[in-house]
DNA sequence: ATTAAATAAATTGCATACAATATACCTGTA
DNA sequence: TACAGGTATATTGTATGCAATTTATTTAAT
C-alpha cells in the first residue's frame, strides 16, 4: 500500500511557495508605493539610498543583489523622477549614485509602509522572525 | 542612548530576504534545467503537467499563480519544444493544454533534480519544513 | 610611452510578471 | 433571432532579472 511519494510534485518543492510568497508580498507593496511613484524594486533601491546617501553602482548592486543590467535603467528612471543623481568618480570608471533633496524628502512618505505591510501579514512576530532568519540562512547557503 | 530603530532599514524588511532567497534558489535550478531545455518557470509548469496531463490555461494558471499574459507565450514555447500541445475545448473559449509523449518522457530526466537542489540547501530538514510552512502561511494570508 | 589585462558600467537579448485591453465565444433574455 | 453581458484566452505595454557583450577607463608590465 505504499502510496509512492512523488518528488516532482509541485507541493513537494520548497522553491514554489518561496517564490509565490515573495511575489504575493511584493504585490501588496504596490498600492502603497504607487502614490510615491515607485515600483517595488525602485523602493528597495531607495531604502539603500536613504541609508547610504551616496554609493557606486556596484556597491548598490551588491547590497540589493542586482546587477548593472537591472540597475542602470532603474537608476536612470529614478534620476528622471528627480530622486537620484549620478556623477563620475575621480576614477572615471565609477559612477556615484546620490540621493537628491527630493529623494530625501520622499523618505517621510515611505515611513508608514513597513507597518502597513506588517498588518497585512498573517504571521505572529515570532513566525515573521523565523521566516526572516530562515530566508537569510537559505540565502547565505546559496551564495 | 536610544539608537533609534529605523523601520526603513533594508535589513528590517521581510520582503527583501524572501525575494532574494527565492531568486537565489531559482538560480540554482538553472544548471540542472539547462540540459532539459527548460527555464525555471517552464519547469514549474511541467511539474503541474506531469501531474495533471491535461488542464485548461486558467486551471494551470491558478495552480502556478500565473496569468494568461505570462502563460500564453510560455505554453507556446513549450509547444514549439514539443513538450505540450493545445486543443480547443468543446466550449471553444477554453484551450486544453496537454502533455505530449515527449513531454512525458522528459519527466525521467527531471527526477533527480529535487534531490540535487536539496543538497545545495544549507537547511536541516526541520528548517526546510518550517520555511515551507511559513511561506504557505504567508501566501494564504496574502491571497 | 605602449599596450595587454583588468575593472566598472552600460547595452543587448531573452524570459518572465502582470495590469489593461482586445478578441473570441457562449448564454440568457426579450 | 438578436443582442447584452459574461467568460476564457491572447495581446500589448511596462518593468524587472540576468547572462553575455560592449564601451570607457585604469593599471601593470614591458
Amino acid at each position: 500500500m505504499s502510496d509512492s511519494f512523488d518528488p516532482l510534485c509541485l507541493d513537494a518543492q520548497l522553491c514554489f511557495p518561496l517564490y509565490a510568497a515573495s511575489k504575493a508580498l511584493i504585490r501588496r507593496y504596490e498600492p502603497f508605493l504607487e502614490p510615491l511613484g515607485l515600483t517595488y524594486t525602485q523602493y528597495i533601491v531607495m531604502l539603500v539610498m536613504w541609508e547610504k546617501k551616496t554609493l557606486t553602482v556596484n556597491d548598490l548592486g551588491e547590497r540589493v543583489h542586482l546587477d548593472s543590467g537591472t540597475l542602470s535603467p532603474l537608476i536612470q528612471k529614478l534620476t528622471v523622477k528627480g530622486y537620484l543623481c549620478k556623477a563620475r568618480g575621480e576614477d572615471a570608471r565609477f559612477r556615484y549614485v546620490s540621493l537628491t533633496e527630493k529623494g530625501e524628502g520622499l523618505r517621510e512618505k515611505a515611513l508608514p509602509i513597513p507597518t502597513q505591510i506588517g498588518c497585512c501579514l498573517n504571521l505572529t512576530p515570532e513566525e515573521a522572525q523565523t521566516l526572516y532568519r530562515l530566508c537569510y540562512k537559505t540565502l547565505d547557503g546559496l551564495s
